[in-house]
DNA sequence: ATGAAGCCCGAAAACGCTTTCCGAACGTAA
DNA sequence: TTACGTTCGGAAAGCGTTTTCGGGCTTCAT
């Protein structure tokens, strides 16, 4: 707390003295450190020695100034927790390459103005692009057309059409599901999801039910169980399955932590998993996928993918044009052993 | 995917655009715009129109590079779902002031050579300062002394001492959680938590043990249950004490997963919670914290507050020198349902 | 020996902005 | 009228790069 830090080792070499120190001109020693031709090997390797002497970093700022283009790209989130977002910059990281573009993360907190604020500061600091994330997987409002960049709205699309919009398939991935425990030999499959005003909760129940319909299985319950996206909706909705002495064999959760409760309340009920009911719950959330007993197997909705997705549509909107609609992406199913037994 | 975007609606404007429209010089122009002297109401009114005309927005890059600074500071992580860079990086973007300084956000993924490399790419974008935040809040290898820019490390200190380094006090915490309970009218405690090899864990059982003496008061089972930060550890030291007989009326549990195992255990016992034992846990992670039933009390690190102070200690280092060493930063505790009764 | 043809290298412009400094215009006082 | 101070506006010098273009030097064929 005392002590004074050494970090004031005088500003960071320049090209200029990279030339001087090797005796050529800045415009050599450019084109000797970029690999550009006209440039004798001789002198490449005196310029590239100086850069080494000197510690030289080429000023990313002042490069972006004449190219025209930042190696920036925004990503602009209203996704409190980062669950979302993480993956998404991961795969957008992987896909641009590191060391070419980075990524600024604004978190919006769900605030329009502060949303437009940060939009505001992207802009200015000329970003080549934008993702924008969205905190529930519903149509968002679109951030505005006519903006100088291109922009790719991720895991919630856009309500305007005209934007480009990335999603998870959640229809194919209800079909998934259904699909996995049919295979297994599953007859009686239930379906236990969150808060029917989302509209994944609506695509996957869709999606379940149409397969369960191509496969000529009924829904156990008779009904798709609507409610909350809690362990405790998990545990209620099942107990009334069971308390209706509906016979069951399996459960399709909306998400990890119904499956949760589901899975809590059939233990309750001296039931065993996967032996008597097999459960398979939704995004793959490490924490409760793993912590769960036994391990739950899960839908992963492949946001790494979404955001690697996001990355090659702005590269490719950057010397293009980028495309409009929404595009469904596939989820991937994760089988453990609460459907398939160790 | 088929239309094209009308996202080439031309270059932004240019500080010269501005100045051409409202034919004066693009000197006068920027002072106008900047609020400075020298120029007279009405040719900054006029200025200012042509500005909004043009929906103008200063290249921060430019101005970055003429000022000497960006106003972007790194955060560079390896802690993989964001709980902790997330809530950190809104503590410091909150502090910096989101319009003055943004964040750019890089993730090693726990890779040393992907941190140099991330490092290196900062560095070239001339960042203003960098914030370190480690996976595990024991000591890590300092990224590098004499950088070109301060560096503050958040969570995991650096284990070279001439570092700055922000952590949570731990040990605080630990007392903290002690007197909650005893204050309670708790008298026989116990102590479940983590991976011993954790200096987290080490410091939180020091200061519980200091403040159970302090305070006259046993350790229920007569030692600290060290083990794993999972559900499942939880559950085990739980029956394991229950099957010893060992008087408990609260336990201190290192991690909010670790309590959720207890407070199951407990349930499984027959016994109520907090009437018959009381539990506190620590990370106040929402996801647990709120799903648990009751609702679990819980030990919050701050990390906001430590993102908050991460951007203080830098700009204070932007003119003038930084500190070095650990600094200790208060935890602060959180009462829900599960020591305190509704 | 002389012109053509390469090959290297450097001068200079450009990117968009801030800031310093100087000159012009005005008003006021002598 | 002259001298002087004040106030505004503009020219220009950067900031650190990349890139174009032209000039000098070598080499080769004539």
């Amino acid at each position: 707390m005392t002590s004074t830090e050494p970090h004031a080792t005088g500003r960071p070499a320049t090209l200029h003295d990279v030339a001087r120190l090797a005796g050529v001109s800045i415009a050599t020693a450019s084109k000797a450190l970029n690999g550009r031709k006209h440039v004798s090997a001789a002198t490449r390797a005196e310029v590239l020695q100086a850069a080494g002497l000197l510690a030289y970093t080429p000023n990313t700022l002042a490069r972006g100034l004449v190219a025209g283009r930042t190696g920036m790209v925004g990503l602009l989130t209203s996704d409190l927790e980062g669950r979302l977002s993480i993956p998404i910059l991961m795969g957008a990281e992987d896909a641009f390459g590191a060391d070419r573009t980075s990524v600024l993360l604004c978190d919006a907190r769900g605030d329009a103005i502060r949303e437009g604020h940060h939009l505001r500061t992207l802009l200015s600091r000329r970003v080549d692009g934008l993702i924008v994330v969205g905190a529930r997987p519903d149509p968002r409002p679109s951030i505005g057309r006519d903006l100088p960049v291109p922009v790719v709205y991720a895991y919630a699309p856009s309500a305007d059409p005209g934007d480009l919009s990335l999603v998870s398939d959640n229809v194919s991935a209800g079909r998934m599901a259904i699909e996995h425990l049919a295979e297994l030999g599953r007859r009686t499959i239930a379906h236990i999801t969150g808060d029917p005003t989302y509209g994944a909760a609506q695509d996957r129940a869709k999606g379940a039910l149409a397969e369960l319909a191509d496969r000529g299985l009924p829904l156990a319950g008779d009904r798709v169980y609507f409610g909350a996206w809690s362990e405790a909706w998990g545990r209620s909705a099942t107990r009334m399955l069971l308390a209706q002495h509906v016979a069951v064999d399996a459960v399709f959760a909306g998400s990890d932590q119904i499956a949760r409760g589901v899975i809590d309340a059939l233990h309750g009920a001296g039931l065993e998993v996967p032996r008597d009911v097999a459960v398979i719950g939704f995004d793959n959330w490490e924490i409760f996928t793993t912590s769960s007993r036994p391990p739950l197997s899960s839908i992963d909705m492949n946001l790494e993918n979404l955001g690697r997705v996001a990355a090659e549509r702005l590269a490719a909107a950057f010397d293009g044009a980028l495309g409009s609609g929404v595009e469904q992406l596939p989820c991937r199913l994760i089988p453990r052993e609460s459907t398939v037994p160790g």
